[in-house]
RNA sequence: CGGGGAAUAGCGCAGUCUGGUAGCGCGCGAGCUUUGGGAGCUUGAAGUCGGGGGUUCGAAUCCCCCUUCCCCGACCA
């Protein structure tokens, strides 16, 4: 490729919008135009790089055994309204009519469609197991779209789904596409992990996020300092503390606590410390409300809470809510009392304690030495707790450590959640009719080339990882005028190219200092410099991008000696 | 959806308070000089000042309404 031909405009300056460093140098290094919130053209560079990624992704899934289709972007209502999704989605699914006002959406995701497609051909074990992939343009109409291509509306996404005749073989499946996930994204050339997680809306029982490590990372995600306990913070399940007090022989007493809504306040007013006390929060999930007891000091995880209770939506009750329930103003809720159908469960760091303090469901009012089990009902205990540094690993105990990272693949073992009512079936070897039993495996492309950026950056520029940088090397002849220098930098670009190299001629008639910035900002990993100076000598020099090595080859050698250190820079195929 | 900020040439910004017919840097075209880390000079092209309404002799500037974009939070395969 000629840069003259190559449509690659870069800016000096980074358009104001990008705060994250990806979005910044991908605008900057023209890779990519904004055309609305979260949507987003994208140029040629943009094409080579997600092509190498795409490319990765094709290789392992197949070698893996599944196969490539491609389903429909826009899909009819009536499967969506068949699974139930078409309500429970919510405005993230972007819904459209067409001229017979016939309803669809833009797919976000297609367990539907490919449930759909699957059930229609797909009769008999002997045609299990089936996993099929596409690589596809989603939208998800995000409340809040965000830094550039780590939170897009409009995104590139490959998605699997695989169909097993039992539980057994399915999950032989999901750990063949962990496998093939791992070996993607180590391909890819990132620094990343695989997490246990939630399965949210998706549902399932079994899942795994793989987590791109960078500092940008909208994702918290905990790894035991001892163990591999590894989870997203959502999810990480922490150690029970076992009781140490002795055992509570106080009686339960209400005292006046006037004004002190908080924790803090109220452990300070009664001379002890907010460990001591259990925090009340109120929720409502699926319209349902609930009382969840945590320890004074730590905080609640709803979607642990969500998790727990099966449901598909939770909030924290408002004020309204609180009132009614409570007969009290906000800030003295408490488990004693509480009406009937309001359920209670509780952190185990809660019932760990002999007795507690807690709202008395009566403004200005607390209950002192309150024991479970004694003064009401012991709760069912919970991990409800969100994991913070230094925590006890729920595994070994173990100490955790926080980590940010970006979620760019996500496996889900799915069951029978959508092959059972969309009758999905097949007939096993009995004749008998049984449902299958499901997968899915989403990869974010566009967003492993933002991940790839935020690990692999500096102030000048990109570094791309090699196995998915847009182009291998770039060859810069310096002096525009001068005969040697061009014809020399072409002959390099043209033995690398018939070395199978993917190399880019800077034949712009620009300064050297020009070519020598806009290298380092498209960030190829590989640079040629052919200028007077060198050639001279007979040399021309090299840099590598990402460890800003410099070198010289001569010229006869440098193609012939650059391409074996791209071959291992490459990496497996 | 709550809070904060912004919209003026392709990009980055000034001008708005105090109304008078739009400017700077970069980029872009032409010419000359230059050429190892974003060159210099000369010259030129380019803007419905986000949109609509109002006040005024006159609005980028004052008033009202709307839209879009960014950030924090809530939310989220």
């Amino acid at each position: 490729m000629r840069m003259t031909a190559l449509h690659a405009p870069t800016l000096k300056e980074a358009p104001k919008e990008a705060e994250v460093p990806s979005h910044a140098l991908l605008l900057r290094a023209g890779y990519l135009r904004k055309e609305a919130a979260g949507i987003y053209s994208f140029l040629p560079l943009a094409m080579k790089v997600l092509a190498r990624i795409g490319r990765i992704v094709r290789e392992e899934l197949d070698r893996a055994g599944a196969q490539e289709v491609l389903l429909p972007l826009i899909q009819p209502a009536e499967l969506w309204q068949e699974s139930g999704r078409w309500t429970k989605y919510g405005p993230e699914l972007l819904r459209i009519k067409d001229r017979k006002d016939a309803e669809f959406c833009f797919s976000p995701t297609a367990e539907e469609l490919i449930v759909s497609l699957v059930r229609r051909d797909v009769r008999s074990y002997r045609q299990l197991p089936l996993n099929l992939y596409q690589i596809a343009t989603k939208f998800r109409d995000e409340v809040r779209p965000r830094a550039g291509l780590l939170r897009g509306r409009e995104f590139i996404m490959k998605d699997a789904y695989s169909f097993d005749a039992d539980e057994a073989a399915a999950g032989r499946t999901y750990q063949a596409m962990y496998d093939a996930y791992t070996r993607i994204f180590q391909r890819c050339g990132l620094e990343f992990r695989p997490v246990e997680a939630d399965t949210g809306a998706i549902g399932g029982s079994r899942s795994h996020e793989f987590q791109v490590l960078a500092e940008t990372g909208e994702d918290s995600i905990v790894s035991c300092s001892q163990c591999t306990y590894t989870a997203n913070v959502e999810k990480a399940e922490l150690l029970a503390p076992s009781a140490s007090d002795a055992p509570a022989t106080a009686v339960l007493r209400r005292v006046d606590t006037p004004g002190k809504r908080t924790v803090e306040d109220v452990a300070a007013f009664l001379g002890t410390t907010p460990s001591r006390l259990a925090k009340t929060l109120l929720v409502v999930a699926d319209g349902k409300p609930v009382a969840a007891l945590v320890r004074g000091d730590h905080e609640l995880n709803l979607v642990k809470l969500k998790a727990h209770l099966g449901a598909t939506e939770i909030e924290l009750a408002g004020e309204a809510l609180v009132r009614e329930l409570t007969g009290a103003d906000v800030g003295f809720a408490g488990p004693v009392g509480l009406p009937a159908h309001v359920d209670v469960v509780a952190d185990p760091a809660v019932l760990a304690l002999s007795a507690v303090i807690c709202g008395a469901n009566a403004t200005d009012q607390h209950f002192a030495d309150v024991v479970f089990g004694r003064d009401l009902p012991r709760p069912s205990a919970v991990d409800l707790r969100l994991a913070h540094d230094g925590d006890p690993c729920g595994r070994c105990g173990g100490a955790f450590r926080f980590f940010r990272g970006i979620e760019v693949g996500h496996v889900f073992f799915l069951g029978t959640k959508y092959s059972e009512p969309m009758g999905c079936t097949f007939l096993d070897q009995d004749g008998k009719e049984r449902p299958m039993v499901m997968g899915c495996y989403g990869i974010g492309l566009t967003r492993i080339m933002a991940a790839a950026i935020e690990q692999n950056h500096d102030a000048d520029g990109i570094k791309w990882p090699v196995p998915i940088a847009p182009h291998e090397v770039v060859v810069l002849p310096l002096n525009a005028d001068d005969a040697e220098v061009l014809s020399t930098a072409e002959r390099v670009y043209r033995e690398l190219l018939d070395l199978g190299v993917s190399a880019v001629l800077d034949d712009r008639d620009m300064r050297p200092g020009a070519k020598f910035k806009d290298a380092d900002l498209v960030g190829f990993p590989f640079q040629i410099v052919v200028g007077k100076r060198g050639l001279a000598e007979g040399n021309v020099e090299f840099k590598v991008r990402a460890t800003g090595e410099k070198g010289t080859l001569t010229v006869a050698g440098a193609s012939q000696s650059l391409t074996e250190r791209i071959r291992t820079a490459r990496g497996g195929a």
